[in-house]
DNA sequence: GATCAAGTGGTCATGATGTCCACTTAGGAC
DNA sequence: GTCCTAAGTGGACATCATGACCACTTGATC
């Protein structure tokens, strides 16, 4: 599973942004309380464990409290449905490859032509669907995917590319390539075929697009 | 409240194979009973009104069986779940489109180059998402839209077209493509475009990929 | 009109949701 | 070391959807 139950950079780091609005209140120590962040790792954990076993989008808040041995309403305090919980999960992978993205080495960062750049991201959102689709899926229940703030960041990305290739309508294409690499569209390709197989037909895709 | 009781003519036609079945059983009456039919269509009236209007995801069995008039048992008698009475909405509409893709004219039929014919089956499906898109949404509630019988026509006729155009893997680029057209993300677009708009984007696409 | 089965709707047990409130406890102040 | 305060906690509650069960009603056939 998730490594390290004592790393509490974790912990430190706020996962929501109303932790912030909570320090500000206090007047030394806004710091969390030591049982607040073993609840916290607590929570992360089980909801992972979960998530993995089983439909990620049939998990509910009160498996997920049952499992972390806490009480609903902990639950409730921090994050208000499952999707936050999955968004939670998946903050720091989605983060390295945005930050891969924006300076990482060619080809999926700066430097290659587009065409490469664009099936480099998509190898690497293979390797992302492939490791925590099952976060994915779990953060698509109800607003769904476009809600997440990662879409906007792919969607600029990948405009980006297409922009740089000459293309124009940049911005809706990006949705229309986007749609070859949702998390469920991967789990029904999955059935099939190999991860490196999914990647090989993305490249076909994303040199066909960007000739 | 509903008009024309007396209209039995969407009471005859069957809208689920399993009706089929029971005609078969009886001796020499599988008839369907006069209220039921009625109640049939109240149920339809009542589904199509609530996944108008709102998000047809959120549409609950207990919502449309009160809305139509009907207790909840008779609506569970028929349809097992929200998603198969989205089905049976769909039905007519999905068969209509399936039989232009095989018979009907070009360029969305039969005759056409292979590109012409994804074009124009991108620009029948934006069509579809248009009317019923709320449909398609409401189907695709839990098991989702790969489960749906559609698909599997939706794939093996593009992947006909791809296949027509000397293209390898046509069925798991297939599934790439119409990605393009996930009702979701159709849903997502259309807060930004208008449909002539989409349909221009995917114009782009189906070119850009069957050069 | 009598009969029988298909059709109908109320009821029940179950489980999830989100909120509320009284209690506990961590961590700084003195 | 003890006291205090507020953050943190968990049980309880009201609400709602689910899906199944069962007794009653009604339509179609004889």
């Amino acid at each position: 599973m998730m490594n390290a139950p004592d790393s509490d950079d974790t912990a430190r780091r706020p996962v929501r942004a109303d932790r912030d609005d909570l320090l500000g209140s206090g007047s030394a120590p806004g710091r969390e309380r030591a049982d607040a962040a073993r609840n916290r790792q607590r929570v992360l954990d089980a909801a992972t464990e979960l998530f993995a076993s089983g439909d990620p989008r049939a998990v509910t808040m009160e498996q997920i409290a049952r499992a972390a041995g806490v009480g609903r309403a902990t639950l409730y305090r921090r994050y208000p449905d499952v999707a936050s919980i999955a968004t939670a999960l998946l903050d720091d992978h989605e983060r390295d490859l945005q930050q891969r993205l924006l300076c990482g080495r060619p080809p999926l960062g700066p430097g290659a032509p587009p065409a490469e750049r664009l099936a480099a991201f998509f190898a690497a959102m293979v390797d992302l669907l492939e490791c925590f689709g099952f976060l994915l899926l779990a953060r698509e229940t109800g607003p769904a995917r476009y809600a997440a703030g990662a879409y906007d960041f792919w969607r600029v990305h990948v405009a980006a590319l297409l922009r740089e290739a000459g293309v124009d309508g940049a911005g809706p294409r990006a949705d229309l390539l986007l749609g070859a690499v949702d998390p469920e569209l991967y789990r029904h390709q999955r059935t099939r075929l190999t991860p490196a197989q999914i990647t090989a037909h993305l490249d076909w895709l994303a040199r066909e697009v960007l000739a």
